[in-house]
DNA sequence: TTTTTACTTGACTATTTGGCCAAATAGACA
DNA sequence: TGTCTATTTGGCCAAATAGTCAAGTAAAAA
């Protein structure tokens, strides 16, 4: 593989590790129904503060998410909506799986 | 978040985990061309072919390839179409950063 | 039957990642 | 001004991941 090859599967391999972390999948699920502010999502997931900033800027330094501070809280939208395609995408390597292996025992 | 839901999210995480190497997505689009021997895939690859081995055993454990031995060979096939939306959205993410940094300068 | 070929797996090391606590920062408000 | 609140960051440890070499397996060829 060339050099000019694989820094470009290095560029996809960024986002996409950005992306493979579930607290992260489900930031991005909050976050693709509407902007959600850290302490909120901290609540939800119900994790340190500081591991969510922690993935939070994981997702912002892949340019998977944009932060607007306002006030003293910082809120997080979702940048990329095409995101969720992953999901729907997992879910079907899921479904395939699950359904192979009932296929084997019936 | 309870044990259902993040059950949910950590399903997904394994699959998306499992394609978030830049050799794994390299060879996730080299079989969306068609099936491929493990010795055919290291040679493009230039690395070491117990490696390449040991990728696609993870792309095999998430469900994302299968595998077919043929005499001495054994050739993978991706088994979810669908995996390639995750590339036009990852590349979609790169152009959007790019453009917004140019936009900065600009 | 022995050897060769194509591949996988075990054992090991190096690196990266994830999590928590505590300390630092930045803006709002008394 | 000081202090409260929301968030980020540094330091640290444990766990997971990636890579290599060497040994092991299974089918084909000699």
């Amino acid at each position: 593989m060339d050099d000019k090859t694989s820094a470009k599967y290095e560029a996809r391999a960024e986002i996409i590790k950005a992306l493979a972390h579930p607290t992260r999948l489900y930031i991005v699920d909050q976050l693709s129904r509407e902007e959600k502010c850290v302490c909120e999502l901290t609540e939800k997931i119900g994790a340190d503060m500081s591991t969510v900033s922690r993935h939070l800027s994981v997702l912002k330094k892949a340019g998977i998410v944009q932060m607007d501070k306002r006030g003293l809280k910082v809120y997080y939208q979702l940048r990329v909506p095409c995101i969720m395609k992953f999901f729907e995408c997992a879910e079907s390597v899921i479904r395939n799986t699950a359904k192979e292996q009932l296929d084997m025992v019936e």
